[in-house]
Formats: C-alpha cells, sequence, structure tokens
DNA sequence: TAAATTTGCGAGCTATGACTCGCATTGTCT
DNA sequence: AGACAATGCGAGTCATAGCTCGCAAATTTA
C-alpha cells in the first residue's frame, strides 16, 4: 500500500485550470467518502468520479491522507466560520442569550454536510496530519474563551480555561449526537434541544441562585 | 485484500487448549494496536506476536474485523462492569454524592486500558460489526436511566430519557478527553475534575436554586 | 494401541490499492 | 509561429495484507 513516506505538499496549483482541477478532487473525496467510506475511497476512484487521471491527483497530494486531510481542512473551516459570525453577531446579548445563539450555530455547523461529518468521526483513522483535526477545534477553544472572557462578569466559575473547554466538549459532544444519530430532526425537537442545552451549560457558568441583572 | 464477505463466527473453542489460543490472540490483538495503530496490525503481525499462526487465528475469527470487534467487546465489557458496580454501591446514597461516585467510575472505566481505549476511539473504524460498540453503550443508557428513576424525587427535568442520554452522553465525552488529552493525570486534578462534572451534572438535573433536603 | 477428532501450522495465492513515469495536451510568452 | 512551461493522462509497478488449504501434532475416544 503505502510505498514510502511522502509529506511535501508537491505543486500548489497556480493557474485557474489547475485550480479547478483540486476543487473537483476535492468535492469527488467528500462524495466517494460519503457513498462508498473510508476504505472503499480509492485513489483511483476518487480520481475517476473526479474526471480527473489519478496522475493529477498526485501533481497536488503528496498522498491519500493529505488528500482527506485537505478535505477535512475544508470542512473545518465551513464549520468555524459559522461559529464566527454567530460570535459576532452575539458579542452584545446576554450571557443566556447568547449562549443559546451559539448552541443554534454548532447545530447549524454539524448540519453543513453531516453525512461527511459522520464519516470524519467514524471511519477517518486520527493519525499523522489528521491527528492536527483537533488542533484545529483548538481554534474553537479560543474562540470561545475570548467570548467568555469578555463575559466574566456573568460567569461565577473560577478557572476560565478549564470551564471554556468542558462547554465545547460538551455541545461538539451533545450536538454531534443529536445531529447524527437522532432520526427525524423536526423543529420542534431541535429547539427542544438547543433550550436544554442552553440550560445545561449557563447552569454550569453562572450557577448561582438567582440571575444577576443584565447590563 | 479481502476476498469475499465471510460472516460466520467458525469455530467456537471447546477445549482448554483452544481457548488459551483465543485468549492469546485477543490480548496480542490488544498490544499490537496500542503498539503500532490500527493499519499496521496485521493479521499476520497479530498471530505472530500471539505465538500463534495465522491459521489459527481464522479457525477462531472468520476476519480481521470479527477479531477486533470481540477485543471492543471484552473491553466494553470491563468497563461495564466498573460501571455496574459502582452503582450497586451508590443506590442507597443521595443524588450529589452518588454522582460524584459515578463520574469517579467513568474515571475508572476509561482508565482500564486508555490506550486502548483511544486507539479503539481514533483509528478503529465503526462499520459492519463495529457499528454495534455503540449499541453496547445503549447499555450505559439503561443502567443509568434505572438509577436516575429511582432517584426520581430529587430530579426536576421533565424528560428522563433525554436527561439520561445528556448525562452518558457528557460524561462520556468529559471522561474521554480527561483521559485521553490531560497530559498530567494528578490526584489533584482528577479530584477537581470529578467536583466539576459533578456539579454540571447536579445543576442540570436539579436546577433549583436550593437543594432539597435529602432523606 | 489404533482410529477419529480437534487443534495448530505457515507457505503461498490472490486481490487490491497507493503511487510512478514517460508521454500527450493545453496554455503562455515573445 | 515557435519554444518553453504547466497541466493532464493512465497503464503498469510494487508492496502488502487478508485469507486458504493441505498437512502435522496433539487429544480424545474406542
Amino acid at each position: 500500500m503505502a510505498r514510502s513516506v511522502p509529506t511535501t505538499p508537491r505543486k500548489s496549483a497556480s493557474q485557474k485550470r489547475s485550480q479547478a482541477t483540486v476543487e473537483a478532487l476535492l468535492d469527488a473525496t467528500a462524495r466517494v467518502l460519503t457513498r462508498e467510506g473510508y476504505d472503499r475511497a480509492s485513489t483511483n476512484r476518487i480520481a475517476a468520479t473526479a474526471g480527473v487521471s489519478v496522475g493529477s491527483l498526485y501533481q497536488y497530494f503528496p498522498n491519500k491522507e493529505a488528500l482527506v486531510a485537505a478535505l477535512v481542512s475544508r470542512h473545518n473551516r465551513e464549520m468555524l466560520e459559522l461559529l464566527r459570525n454567530a460570535l459576532k453577531e452575539v458579542a452584545s446579548l446576554d450571557l443566556a442569550t447568547a449562549i443559546r445563539e451559539l448552541v443554534r450555530a454548532a447545530v447549524d455547523a454539524h448540519l453543513v454536510d453531516s453525512a461527511l461529518h459522520r464519516i470524519f468521526a467514524e471511519q477517518v483513522p486520527r493519525m499523522g496530519q489528521l491527528a492536527k483535526i483537533e488542533a484545529l477545534q483548538g481554534e474553537t477553544f479560543l474562540l470561545v474563551r475570548a467570548y467568555l472572557e469578555q463575559r466574566r462578569h456573568e460567569i461565577s466559575v473560577r478557572d476560565l480555561d478549564s470551564a471554556t473547554s468542558i462547554c465545547v466538549t460538551i455541545v461538539e459532544a451533545l450536538t454531534h449526537d443529536f445531529v447524527i444519530n437522532k432520526p427525524v430532526t423536526l423543529k420542534g425537537d431541535r429547539d427542544r434541544f438547543v433550550d436544554e442545552v442552553t440550560r445545561l451549560i449557563v447552569g454550569y457558568l453562572r450557577p448561582s441562585r438567582a440571575a444577576k441583572p443584565l447590563t
């Protein structure tokens, strides 16, 4: 299977045509992954699906892992973008309202391409390049942490780092489970889910008996 | 690679000698998985490590997937056992105290063989037989659900099913993250972690302002 | 002890997939 | 137009991994 351990990014597409090829390859990778699963997703099949030759594939990606990693990266960027936007629109709201919107955004993010997201979670081995998938979740940590810092006065938890980590882990896990494993995603279900998670998080961050007055 | 799709369990070991062989194979699988990772864990290598021939391996396991599935199953049983015991010892305690013990048990369960557990989570593809891994987590759901039912009077959440699901998912995710990703597992860290998660869960299940008196 | 059965062995077959390489096509620059 | 570079092609190489099969050794049964 793997002959050696190539590692360099090889060529970076410079002209329009080649950029289109790269796009086509990433799209095809996504399609083949969701339709066939990870180990049926051979580089040959991906190239064929993209309407491109294997040779071209290896002109832009040094190996299969790099190809998948690029796709994961693109997908993560898309999800992060939603979070970033949500954080902007929420910056001035009180904690409870803000958290509700952020949880909503988390659900949206997981709905971007849930089938693909499922494959990443269930079948793509997290190693080598792919180990950095989680590292990109570190970006999420920083964003959320910055927001919580700004809302420090509404939060009674001592250690903001671990609180952030806990919130991010919780929302990720619950949202993932909700989107992936709950068969029907009726709007009602969804709203109840968001409410429940919001209550959970807010109750954790602001455990005092009465809600403090808001600005 | 896979020639056809064998599926039957083949032979079940009946004599002592063969049972020892099966044990050796499972142990070897665990060792090779943790030492080499999933895709370096070929059946040949596993058999060699077990001091057994490949042929013998295929006498008891129809394919590689079944072998790994058996190991996962064994590992899950061990973890579940800890949970079951904890639930017994905790049945009569008040919610907060009980939850603390249960979280502790969750950490213990993840420490049974954390390296192996990590491989399962990060590298073993969840498909086919292995998809049932999660199904076995359904056992956890039932156990916890039964406990919460019994403590219903201390819980103010309406829907016990979704509450159980949320608690199980949360504790699993947080514990996993704690055991796998936190470099130092000092006792102090651990106790703080348990306290924090306990507060989170209890606050969620019993969100009223003051704690109710205990029996 | 002889026959029958269970268990163990491991060289080798076969399939398949990652990746290469020499050549063809398309595009760019002067 | 001619030359040089960038991009694309895909049959074929190589390595490896899953799995089989005929035979040997050990146990059990008669």
